[in-house]
DNA sequence: TAGATTGTTAATCGATTAACAATC
DNA sequence: TAGATTGTTAATCGATTAACAATC
């Protein structure tokens, strides 16, 4: 469930700039694909949002989810490898909309250290221990290759972190229960169109 | 379900680069945290791959599944949009991996025409139409900014186009009930993240 | 044959949907 | 007040897990 709420925030967002101020659970469901009842089951997991006859105040209805979301904590964030998938989220993603402060990146190629990509500087793997000791990070952005996934998160987690955004299509989960992962794996979901095309249009 | 599908092959693959030829269930499920009776049960639904008393064989498995996921059928892809994102798809993923044949892609930027990325060839987009009248293309790799979305998304459905692996962070399938769509959502991945830390290391 | 392990049926669990009283 | 719409309880649906007969 909670993968619905970053979508509730980008519609809620979307009816904010068109100027809507309220929104009932039918109008949101119809927005969204989803049944009303859904909407309002999924809301009330978490408080009382909206009025009876009114429907929801679109902006305190946003705050909200980007309160559950603790987009206000100011959760710090590092990236490990700055290859092409690295950089890229380094140069092009706003880590600030999800309300995580991207502190610097690391990497072993020595041509790196120093540089500056947009704002976050590279530094050398061999400073890693030393920063996490003097700076607590609540997440770690994976884009090591495959070979370094697993070694690189066990060093991670000796050192304190806790919460992985990981892309580097390796399981880090298994065996290491106390930890946060989120997947982004770019071969598992191509796969899956693969399937549905294979599958879903031939029916 | 069909999400776990590539998850198995990984697991298979890399149980199959170590040496081991058979697994059974609770094996593979203890790899991969899952019941023995979930595994059972999902490969059931595509036939009888193993054998009573002795297990699964790994290599055939994987080519089942292989097969399940469509990985044979030669679909083939463009890529639209050669920013960051489209640029780092285009130059490190191998998309042979998944069975699919990146074709070509599209870009508006006149600078970018004609441009050679790791074999890819970047066309200028006013030639779009033209080649989905002589090429079929199964799926559309989706790179463009957000505002381009929805009226890029129309145009390759009117040429025919189904299938869609979309890194827009825009909701395509919106009234567009027939195609396939995938979606990679970097932000929402990362505001999950952002829930959990708040919502289960507090606890 | 005895042991292991499948494929499948039945039981359990969780998530989605429907219904409706409460109330703005 | 009448109409609309919530929050919540109950019903339904689907997915996961457990159990076990079949059989290699």
């Amino acid at each position: 469930m909670i993968h619905r709420l970053p979508k509730y925030m980008r519609q809620l967002e979307l009816l904010h700039q068109n100027g809507v101020n309220r929104v009932s659970s039918a109008e949101l469901g119809k927005r969204m694909g989803q049944t009303a009842s859904q909407i309002r089951q999924d809301f009330s997991c978490f408080g009382e949002f909206g009025q009876q006859g009114y429907g929801y105040n679109v902006t305190k209805l946003r705050d909200e989810i980007a309160n559950i979301l603790g987009m206000d904590r100011g959760h710090t964030a590092i990236l490990l490898g700055v290859g092409n998938i690295g950089r890229a989220l380094a140069e092009n993603f706003c880590f600030a909309n999800c309300g995580i402060d991207l502190k610097c990146a690391f990497d072993l190629n020595p041509e790196k250290f120093g540089k500056n990509i947009n704002g976050i500087e590279v530094k050398g793997q061999q400073e890693l221990e030393e920063y996490l000791a003097r700076n607590p990070i609540d997440i770690a952005v994976l884009c090591v290759p495959k070979t370094a996934a697993l070694s690189l998160t066990e060093l991670l987690i000796a050192c304190g972190v806790e919460a992985f955004w990981n892309f580097t299509g390796v399981d880090i989960a298994l065996g290491h229960g106390d930890i946060l992962v989120e997947n982004i794996s770019f071969s598992d979901s191509l796969m899956a169109l693969g399937y549905y095309l294979k599958n879903l249009l031939t029916a």
